[in-house]
DNA sequence: CTGTTAGCGCGTTCAA
DNA sequence: TTGAACGCGCTAACAG
């Protein structure tokens, strides 16, 4: 039943030529005769042969295949970065392997382990919100693995990385608010030491501070789970009766409305609200969500992009790609 | 700088052993002395040996490697059914590897050949929209490489698939809108030809039919993509003035519920809406959007259950695996 | 219990 | 222009 591959072996049998013969016609290598060309491409694609990339991936020292690694796939972003790899990877001729680390920093290592043990000719993680450790990305640096950032990053590896300005996109919401008329605005923030959340807050905070709004720790609140640490986040931030919530993302700034709807408040009204993402959702919560819309697919591109073209010039030296992210305007935030 | 990895025979070198004796010793087999065995592990474990799979893979024939095919990854079904499948590849300890196809014909074709090439041990897809050819799928039967549907197959093409019930979910929707006291229920249909619609669309259909409500061949528009298709579906079924829709996922879902209250149709007043999925948008949407939660982390876990066994044992039987959906009732076909 | 030999499919010398 | 021989890292068969 199982129908064994032809071989660059069989092809040299029954053309009563060398296996060296075969293989360099195979590959348009110079130093050979136009007719025995022709006649081994033509018995190839005869047989249907096709090359063994195993083999060739043990000589060659490399498979063409590349490592992904995110917190989450079932995420708009990380769903919409995946799409754009895939499409580069098409394009270049290599193919991905991907790995959820479920926004565990142990099974972010254990997965760098594994696809690292793969011989992947490279390495693209967003680390989970709870790493910090370094030591995985050494011991990638030690076996000669290239590996890149995209999205979220460790700040303190020195790797290459593509990300999105977190700070400007903050910045550019909060202001926003401002412009609409807040004059007291509260974060519901993501987990600390988490690299873009902690890049929103300081873009919040700056904005604030630079109009002169009031601030205080208490303005801050941390969602580690955000499902279900916003619903209390809110009536913790709600005591301050701010009258502008910016949220670390969109679910979080859709349970902003609904809460403070059925609470009683006016959204816009009485109190605006801005998320961050560019989820589908955010569209569809009434009053509609304003957010900082992130541009997932093409950081997917990028990353890989980039990394490809590390790998393929063997490059060492680190390179950072900046994106920014779209500040979209709905209902939710507008003065009325 | 190239970090070179440490191989077998290293090992041997360093011991004074043969490399077969350290391959014994690394695999635990037998007729092999206790004393030697733990020198070699302790020696490999020293230096960081880890065996080259590439290696191992061109004698096996088996990478450990399943490929992956999906339409399109960011859509809430399919990234959590690859959730799904990155767990069982974890416990099994396989490798995923995956491609998108775009919802096209041409580049699922791509996709297969191209995963096919590389190796992999077994292949888990779920068609594109316009899927109509056999061909590739009789190719990957001719070189011995297992694969299986999940979610949307091609009925005539002998696998073993794991799916979910589209027709009992659209029969118990359509029934329950019928039992909140619609009488003229129209549906907003997918593509022509795609499983998943079409049994959705005869689940529909069956429903109205065994309750004597009207039908006619205008009760149905089908919509390729429904984000253009959408607007204009839902104005030629309300020509009809139906007082349900029965929409073929929650996005159109949500655009129709958005449509009728912008023309001044209550909702579930007026029309009530049931959508087909369990995307996050069916819950924000107001009125919340009643739907068909379809099992996508469960549909990836299974098929990569199965998958893995069907590879394992070597059976060639098919099998077929259906999983139900679990109709939500939220306010958007509440009676009222 | 251990070592020798052969080979997986292919690429890379080097002679011929 | 072609072919023989060797090696990639590892496993498998057999002999010792």
């Amino acid at each position: 039943m199982k129908n064994k591959q032809v071989t660059i072996k069989d092809l040299a049998r029954k053309l009563r030529l060398s296996v060296s013969t075969v293989s360099r016609a195979l590959r348009n290598l110079p130093d050979i005769n136009e007719e025995t060309r022709r006649k081994v491409l033509e018995l190839a694609a005869g047989l249907n042969y096709e090359p063994n990339y195993i083999a060739q991936s043990l000589i060659n020292k490399q498979t063409r295949t590349i490592g992904v690694i995110v917190p989450i796939i079932a995420t708009h972003f990380f769903s919409h970065a995946l799409s754009g790899m895939n499409e580069v990877a098409n394009e270049h001729g290599y193919h991905l392997m991907f790995c959820q680390s479920n926004e565990s920093a142990e099974q972010e290592a254990e997965g760098i382990r594994q696809l690292a043990s793969c011989r992947i000719d490279g390495l693209l993680i967003s680390v989970s919100k709870q790493t910090q450790d370094a030591a995985p990305f050494e011991k990638l640096q030690q076996k000669g693995i290239p590996f890149m950032f995209f999205d979220r990053d460790l700040r303190h590896v020195t790797a290459s990385r593509v990300i999105v300005d977190q700070y400007k996109g903050a910045f550019k919401a909060v202001e926003h608010m401002i412009q609409q008329g807040c004059q007291n605005i509260v974060h519901m923030a993501g987990p600390k030491g988490l690299s873009v959340a902690d890049e929103r807050l300081r873009g919040y905070k700056d904005a604030v501070e630079k109009h002169g709004l009031p601030f205080s720790p208490k303005h801050i609140v941390h969602c580690g789970k955000f499902q279900l640490d916003a619903p209390e986040a809110i009536k913790k931030l709600m005591k301050l009766q701010p009258d502008g919530i910016f949220c670390i993302n969109d679910p979080s700034g859709v349970i902003a409305i609904q809460h403070l709807k059925t609470t009683g408040y006016c959204v816009p009204g009485d109190v605006k609200v801005v998320g961050f993402n560019g989820d589908p959702v955010a569209e569809v919560v009434e009053p509609a969500l304003s957010t900082v819309v992130q541009p997932g697919y093409k950081v997917g591109r990028e990353a890989l992009k980039m990394l490809i073209r590390h790998i393929e010039e063997k490059s060492l030296e680190t390179e950072e790609l900046v994106l920014e992210g779209k500040l979209v305007i709905r209902k939710s935030s507008k003065m009325c």
